[in-house]
This record gives C-alpha cells, sequence and structure tokens, in this order.
DNA sequence: CCAAAATGATAGTAATACTATTATTTTTGC
DNA sequence: GCAAAAATAATAGTATTACTATCATTTTGG
C-alpha cells in the first residue's frame, strides 16, 4: 500500500462521537483497544466497562468520547468504509478500460483484508472481521432511519455509489447497478463469514476467495 | 396457499427450546405475542418481561419455555425456514423443468409475505419482517460455531441446498451454486431491507421487487 | 377426585448502561 | 514558571436486564 495512505485522516460524521478519538491519546487508544476487544469478545459481550480496564483508564473517561457502544461501533465501520473508500479510489484511478476498474474495484472491496498496516492504532485486520461479523448490527436497529437522516451511513452509501458508476460504466444497460453494488459489498462480508462458519454454504475456501465469485458473476451477469 | 399447509407442523430442534411451545396454550400466546412485540420493538428492545407483561403471566413461566431470547429468536426464525421449506417443495414439485422449477424456488424464498394465513398463532407477515431485520443476528455470535454443531442452523441449510440442487440442474456447469444459493437467500432478506431504509442503494421498490432482481440475475448469469 | 404437572407470585443477584459529582492531573497561554 | 482551563480519574449511584430460586396456587388427566 502506497505511503499516502499511511498518513490520510478519514472523515467521520461529527454527531459519531462526542469528542475526537483522534485528538488525543486516550481517545487512540480507545479505539486502538476498542477494536482488539470487540475482535475478541463479540460486540454483544463487549462494554465500556471492561475497555476502561483494558486501556487503565474508567468508563466515564470513555463516556466523554462515545454515548454508547452503538455509537462506538459506527465509528469504527464508517472508519473502515472511508479506508475502504481511499483504496478503491486509489486502485481505480487513471485506469481507463472500465472492466479493468470494475475489476480492481471489485478485488478492493471483497478481499479479505491480510495484513496490518500498522501506520497507525488500527489494526485493519481485526476491523475487517469486525466488519464481516458485526457490521450489520449497526443498521439493524429501529433507530436506522433517523441515523440514516443524520447522515452516520454516508460514506458506505458513497462507496456503494462509486461502485454503482463503475457498474454502469461498463454496462449501461444493466437494469440493476444499485442493487449489484449492494450485492457485491454487502454478500461479500457475508461469503466470509459463510467460508469461516458455514462451509456448506458456499465454495468459497482458501482457494476460491470471494472476490473470485463476484467478479466471476460480475462479469458474466454484465454484457461487457 | 393449499390447505395442507395449513396443519403442518414445522419439526424444530429441540435444543432450541426448553418445553414445546406448540405443546400449549401459554406457549403458543408466548410466540404468538413474542412475534408482534419483536416486530413492535426490535429485537435489542425486546425482553421476556415485556413479553410478561403483553401476555399477561410472568418471567419466570417464559423461562420455562426458552432458555433466553437468542434461543426464542432461534426458534421463530426456524420456523420461518421450515415453513418456507414447504413452501418451496410444494410449489416446485411435479415440475419438470428445471429453468420454471429454479425460477418458482426464487420466487418464495425472495418474495414478501404479504398475507397472513391466520391459519395459527403466527402472523408470517411480521415474522417476515422479523427474519428480514433481525435474521442474520441469530448467527453473526460467538457462539455459532457451536450452536452450528448443535444443528440449530440445520433448516436454514437444508433450504439453501435445496436451492443449490436446483442451480445446479439448470446449470451443471456453473462453478458456484452454493454460494448463489446463499447470495439469493441472504441478499434478498438485505434488499428488502434496503429497499425500506435505503432506498439509493437498490432499484427495488413497490414495482420491482427483490424477486424480479434475483431472477434477472440468475437467468443471466447461468447457462440454460 | 387425587396426584402430578403447569403456572403464578415473589424475591433476589450480578451485570449492564448509563449519569452525576468531585478530585486530581495535564496542558496551555501569558 | 504559574495560574487557569481542560482533560482525566475516582467514586457513587440508578434503573434495567437477564437471569435463578423457592414456594404457592391452579389446571389436568387417569
Amino acid at each position: 500500500m502506497d505511503a499516502l495512505l499511511k498518513n490520510l485522516k478519514i472523515s467521520i460524521n461529527e454527531s459519531i462521537y462526542l469528542k475526537d478519538p483522534e485528538s488525543s491519546d486516550l481517545g487512540k487508544r480507545i479505539v486502538k483497544f476498542g477494536i482488539i476487544l470487540i475482535n475478541q469478545l463479540g460486540f454483544e459481550n463487549f462494554t465500556f466497562k471492561k475497555l476502561a480496564v483494558e486501556i487503565e483508564s474508567t468508563e466515564s473517561s470513555i463516556y466523554r468520547y462515545f454515548e454508547n457502544k452503538h455509537k462506538f461501533l459506527l465509528y469504527l465501520t464508517s472508519w473502515y468504509w472511508g479506508w475502504k473508500e481511499y483504496q478503491l479510489v486509489f486502485a481505480t484511478n487513471n485506469l481507463t478500460d472500465p472492466v479493468e476498474k470494475l475489476l480492481n474495484a471489485i478485488e478492493v472491496v471483497t478481499r479479505e483484508v491480510e495484513e496490518d498496516q500498522s501506520f497507525n492504532h488500527i489494526n485493519e485486520v481485526f476491523l475487517n472481521k469486525i466488519v464481516i461479523n458485526e457490521y450489520s448490527k449497526s443498521y439493524l436497529t429501529k433507530e436506522v432511519d433517523d441515523e440514516n437522516q443524520g447522515g452516520y451511513f454516508a460514506i458506505y452509501k458513497r462507496l456503494s455509489n462509486r461502485l454503482k458508476e463503475m457498474i454502469s460504466e461498463v454496462d449501461p444497460a444493466y437494469p440493476y447497478p444499485a442493487s449489484l453494488a449492494s450485492t457485491i459489498l454487502a454478500d461479500s462480508l457475508h461469503h466470509h463469514f459463510l467460508k469461516d462458519h458455514f462451509s456448506s454454504l458456499t465454495e468459497c475456501d482458501d482457494e476460491t476467495s470471494p472476490s473470485h465469485y463476484f467478479k466471476h458473476l460480475t462479469l458474466n451477469l454484465l454484457n461487457s
């Protein structure tokens, strides 16, 4: 990954947090160890109390950064999708062939994150696992419409839209570009989960990745 | 729907419940009002205490049927998938044309449930909404491997496998029949959600249903 | 009609998800 | 280098949740 990406600051809707965790050492530790703990315990078993013990701070201090653990999850997943968006733009700019462009984009958004870039406090390998296991819990709530209204899912929607545009560039006549983009984004997460826990429900495994499946699907679906 | 389906008893893994809710009036009321309440409040805000108040019973009585609300969700969603499986078998038997068979199957598993059959205590319209909004929470847990081992997801896997077989009948050379079956099942739920909450992320709406999208996708993907 | 099974009533516990207040430490601007 | 302000820590407290336990009452089936 290019060095440029090592210094990026992903801008996240300010109403997701109370105080920017990037603005202090404590904030960064909350994010760093929050990722480690959620990955370890699962979102249901994760609490601010446990995180406070882990970072040798207090619940009240964490509450100064995030209203609750739901908002914390929104913060982490927004960061992830912002990071993916950078990678997608980086991996596709200057490419002229629409098919090559789209395939690169699909590769970026569907591949498993295998190496922590360790340029910052965020472990992207763990964060990728969190997104696979927990992302849907961030929007499958009774508050989704309010939160969507508040722009909490803006980055994901922007990313999905970029993918949709690339699909339409390859085949302007394809009638479901937005749906296909959503399928690629959401169902690739699901396929990573299936691969690890319900192997009979997918052909994906160590050799055949979800990326293969979704590239094959897309190429065979679009007229190019 | 045929009258046959009105008397079916869907058999659910016995370790999901402590006492079969079909075996008593109280059990049926737990299921009936549980569905209504979860649909109303969302799974996170649903508690056995609230359900007890609703049915004018007590928490302790509910706990005699289900260990906890997670198991209760597993019970409801297992019932749903068992019900879908009956419908799928019913809608596809005696059909000889593999394409027609597959299209019927996709219709059954992806369509929105629009009418409560009111033959029993279960409101299938609400249950369908619960599956859309909550199903993934039943397996996105740290306990998924144990519970899968225990057969808690057997019905869903069997249904997915039936769909896979039908896909392979249409195109034996298609390399990802299990993955495609999983995509159709899981991503159609997701598309129903998108339609209602993130309309910019899908072409599906009141006229164009997720069923249309997935039938079009399947037909254009398989060589038939 | 009697025994057993089912349900209800009541109480209690540890953990969760916070809020509030005050004390201490760290930072910063002059 | 110091005082004020900002950040963090310490402590306490509350309502709710997710149960478990015990005993009383009601229902039911042979």
